[in-house]
DNA sequence: CTATTCTACAACCAAATGGTTGTAGATCAG
DNA sequence: CTGATCTACAACCATTTGGTTGTAGAATAG
């Protein structure tokens, strides 16, 4: 299957390059469209209201995020979507999900065992309320 | 529940903002911090090697973004995360993933038939080839 | 009240971004 | 061969971005 390199950690400047890629509307429009069909750069660039070397560029930042891929046909530069970049972007969030669930999770239990141990704990309900300046050294997974 | 407003369709530049938000590591981990713990900006600006003013700056890009939300707590102001604004990145991601899997079900659909009736056109596999210049009107959903 | 802490914001700077035009090399059509 | 097309890339420009320092206001501590 495709899932083998989807197991890879993403650096920090792939993740960087990702998702800058993803924040341009020019950029999210090419991605769907060579999702859908073949474009050649120059098919690209008649759709847009812009010079050609500007969606070259746009295509080369994609490019560099490993969202698309050019392949070479006749004098024609072919761009392809590429799924594997797609799937690292969304595996992230779902990370970032699966993070919020546990966090969720684990008010949800406080609450639950203050509410029959110490029936008088419960502060705002969301963990860590941090008096005067301790929260510098809250970290759980920092270096 | 809170699936209401994930229905919403999201404007460009909102889209612009939240990849844009994300295409920072001091920034995702910043949005990772607060989904799990509490912070204060300065909590925060305590985490990074940078000055109080440049993490003031990323916590407000965050927010732009809809990603985290500030509330004020005495001189401190608590920095909160945004589940709506993950869930809405992790949405659009989705919807390319819809795309796709289109795509791949009208490939393999459009194989099945040429291979049943016309046993030659099977050209690359790829659906449109295009021709000589044909490509700039093949716009699905544009205008 | 005074001193400290936390925040907000302005001004500034270097680098990156998103766009342009121009030049030049390949490839295809006639 | 000649001309048209497609691409690549350099140079340039305006704006944004990511960082800094400095100033000032609010809330807390003593």
């Amino acid at each position: 299957m495709v899932v083998d390199q989807l197991r890879a950690q993403l650096s920090d400047e792939e993740l960087d390059r990702l998702f800058q890629a993803f924040a341009d509307t020019t950029r999210r429009d090419i991605v769907r469209r060579v999702t859908v069909g073949e474009y050649s750069v120059s098919g690209l660039a008649a759709l847009y209201a812009m010079s050609f070397a500007a969606v070259q560029k746009h295509v080369a930042v994609l490019e560099r995020a490993s969202l698309v891929s050019k392949e070479k046909r006749g004098r024609e530069q072919i761009v392809r979507a590429n799924h594997d970049g797609l799937q690292r972007a969304r595996r992230l969030l779902d990370e970032y999900e699966v993070i919020w669930r546990q966090r969720a999770d684990r008010i949800a239990d406080l609450l639950a065992e203050t509410a029959t141990t110490e029936p008088d704990k419960t502060q705002t309900g969301t963990g860590q309320t941090k008096n005067t300046q301790s929260n510098k050294t809250e970290g759980t997974t920092e270096g």
